[in-house]
DNA sequence: TCGCTAATGTACGAAACGGTACATACATTG
DNA sequence: CAATGTATGTACCGTTTCGTACATTAGCGA
């Protein structure tokens, strides 16, 4: 084996197969032996790292959870005037669950087994907060120059977004198949993209 | 053995007993023993009528979208205004969607899997024209009207009230962890129903 | 009522699968 | 440069899991 020894690199490794594997499979569809396959390294090394497959998969879904939180806080919005900010937050959510679909699929797995591996997971408590935190006081300020409606709560508002976004990427095999529509075409996106900007700014301008 | 035999009854026992486990477990995640289990007859009968766990899983999948659609036919918004008519409609859709939590549930697995046992289902091609339909005659009246607007296309629309509904009941685990909100609570479902319909009547009364 | 077929039950097999025991090589440190 | 713990590879084990061979029973038509 000409290959040195690096842990960091093998973990990293593993985690990248296992995050793809489990979002194209599922939990219980993945296999350790095709995770451990894919990888420069072998199955004894995910029992090593991870001490077992549902270790890993926790693993997968903790880190995949904090990239979106990353992204979530570099995201600014106190330049913008409060209809501008709620277009602003909605497209680029609506970006960044395009750009990466591995990271919804895998939030759908966790839903098909309840989010019971979620719980497990102590550090993602409350990673919810920032996004709504950042809508709450965007919806703030529109109340107060009265160019945002009053009467809607944050949480509600982020997930109606969230709910539009996920279902393009979660749901475009059946939908597709039903309604023989690709939504991951580039000018389909481009058009929903728009549409929903169009819909965010109607509900939270209307009195 | 006082059971007399009754191959329909037997057919359809499997049928719902499989429909709840694939829901809740996935496709990979449900066990062939454990529906049999569950049943009042043996695993010998799965092979027997359905001829393995795809194949009963095939049937899951077709009888679900064949309940679903039924519902759908019965919906007439003839006697309505265009505006009431899609609220009318959406409305329906959120209460289908909340009182099927299985179906929805199924959809995702579905879509874990890409889709790729639906399409093996010769049955279920163009399942989805006629809720497309539907919409697409009450926006033609809108439109015709003036009161609805002209820019908008059935299936966006349709997209836009599924996504909402889909989400509330497929996501709620995970969102219900992150945000601490029970999507399933009846006054929640309650506000969220109104929610939609004053979005949807919103965005597509607008001009 | 006799026989034939649809329907059902039992027991078992082969492969897949998650996991582990054991050996070993590398690298760091004293 | 020896010693020690981290990191890695190989081979294997026990169980689970889908599937099937074989036997049997119930009911229907002749």
């Amino acid at each position: 084996m000409v290959q040195s020894r690096d842990a960091e690199r093998t973990r990293s490794d593993l985690l990248e197969i296992a995050t793809e594997i489990f979002s194209e499979q599922g939990y219980s569809g993945a296999r350790v032996d095709e995770i451990a396959e894919r990888t420069r390294t072998t199955k004894r090394m995910i029992y090593y790292y991870f001490g077992g497959k549902e270790g890993l998969y926790l693993a997968v879904l903790e880190a995949a959870y904090r990239r979106i939180r990353e992204t979530e806080q570099g995201l600014h919005a106190d330049h913008l005037s409060p209809v501008d900010a709620v277009r602003r937050i909605a497209e680029l959510t609506f970006d960044h669950h395009h750009d990466h679909p591995a990271f919804i699929r895998l939030v759908s797995v966790e839903n098909i087994h309840h989010g019971q591996h979620l719980g497990k997971v102590e550090s993602l408590r409350d990673l919810g907060t920032p996004a709504a935190s950042l809508l709450d006081e965007v919806l703030a300020r529109g109340r107060a120059s009265g160019e945002l409606r009053d009467d809607v709560d944050a949480v509600d508002v982020h997930m109606m977004i969230s709910s539009y976004c996920v279902f393009q990427v979660a749901n475009s095999a059946t939908f597709g198949f039903l309604f023989g529509r690709d939504m991951l075409a580039p000018d389909v996106r481009e058009r929903h993209r728009r549409i929903l900007g169009d819909i965010v700014v109607g509900w939270l301008t209307a009195h």
